[in-house]
RNA sequence: GCCGGGGUAGCUCAGUGGUAGAGCGCGGCCCUGAAAAGGCCGGCGUGGAGUGUUCGAUUCACUCCCCCGGCA
């Protein structure tokens, strides 16, 4: 018989670190976080990560141990992920993936295809390219050498297209024959995917409420640590800094900062939820209660 | 009360005698090594109310209502 594994996803504030934790205590399971900025170190508020108290109940794994000078992507997640699924396994314990990163999640169970790492070189090489000579250019590149990739991306998305591009050069292959060979952890495990849902304007009001809550929790103190060092490319992306540095820059008020974190952090939540719906397979829940319910007893 | 400015999308506003746009918001979508990123699509409207002029009014005229300044 299969292992199992339980994800739990969903938009940022609707309580899956709590549910989490609720569940692990019941199912005797170790927590896996599946986001791009929990991994981080000394920006606890920040990425609204689980505190030292609950680690003492229960083991969390890929929380706070990133310098943010350091990138992180979806490939380094996926592969350090699957490492520790398999030690909690081997454990006898349930390993329980919750995050909101979607791209992640993904990774982790369908697989990312064995292909390299960026190229600085040659990514700055095309990023100059597309200045110079406009994205539609390159795009018409892609399109020579990956019709069926091409058909994804927009020609205005210089990024997606140079890192096409990218895959093609360093390998000689177009992405879209890679993308058939990948495998995740779908192949091993038995995969529960769960999600929790709530009305839109009860999650916006939630989030409003916690960005106040993370401003009283000293927000503003570790943002203006954390600008004091060299952030990596992916770090310095979290919600909050770019606003906290404009306020730090005189450039506006602290309120209109405050306001301006809210409405992004509004709108990421509105992307994942368009994410996590295209997938078929999760199964949705309005709360933490009936979602622990169905992970121990089915439906 | 008088004088001036203004009432157009959820908000801030533009424009036109042939039933309306922009930015933001909001909604939908795309997606493999930056994903808290990047990209695409959608106007969501009783044009303050009414009367008149006109083939036709959101646009012109008049009356009323409301807001903002100034004078009383």
């Amino acid at each position: 018989m299969r292992s199992k594994v339980i994800f739990i996803v969903g938009p940022t504030a609707i309580g899956k670190t709590k549910t989490a934790i609720n569940l692990a205590k019941k199912i005797d399971g170790e927590i896996i976080s599946c986001d791009s900025m929990q991994i981080y170190k000394g920006i606890p508020v920040l990425s609204c990560a689980p505190t030292p108290k609950n680690f003492k109940a229960i083991p969390h794994h890929l929380i706070a141990e990133l310098s943010p000078k350091k990138e992180y992507s979806a490939a380094q997640f996926s592969k350090k992920a699957t490492s520790l699924i398999k030690k909690i396994i081997k454990r006898k314990k349930t390993p329980i993936i919750v995050g909101g990163t979607g791209l992640y999640v993904k990774a982790l169970i369908d697989g990312l295809f064995p292909s390299p790492k960026k190229d600085p070189v040659l990514r700055k090489k095309l990023e100059l390219k597309a200045e110079k000579c406009t994205s539609l250019m390159l795009y018409t590149e892609l399109k020579k050498i990956d019709p069926i990739a091409s058909q994804n991306i927009h020609p205005n998305d210089t990024r997606r297209i140079i890192r096409a591009l990218e895959i093609y050069y360093l390998t000689g292959i177009p992405m879209s024959i890679h993308k058939k060979n990948t495998k995740g952890i779908a192949n091993t495990y038995d995969i529960q995917q769960t999600g929790l849902l709530m009305p839109r304007e009860d999650l916006y009001e939630k989030i409003n409420r916690r960005v106040d809550k993370m401003f009283k929790d000293g927000l503003l103190d570790e943002v203006k640590r954390l600008l004091e060092l060299r952030l990596s490319m992916t770090a310095v992306l979290a919600i909050g800094i770019k606003e906290i540095r404009g306020y730090l820059n005189g450039e506006y008020t602290l309120k209109e900062a405050k306001e301006l974190i809210k409405k992004h952090t509004r709108n990421y939540a509105k992307k994942q939820l368009t994410w996590f719906r295209r997938d078929k397979r999760i199964e949705w829940f309005s709360d933490g209660k009936s979602l622990i319910s169905y992970c121990r007893f089915g439906k």
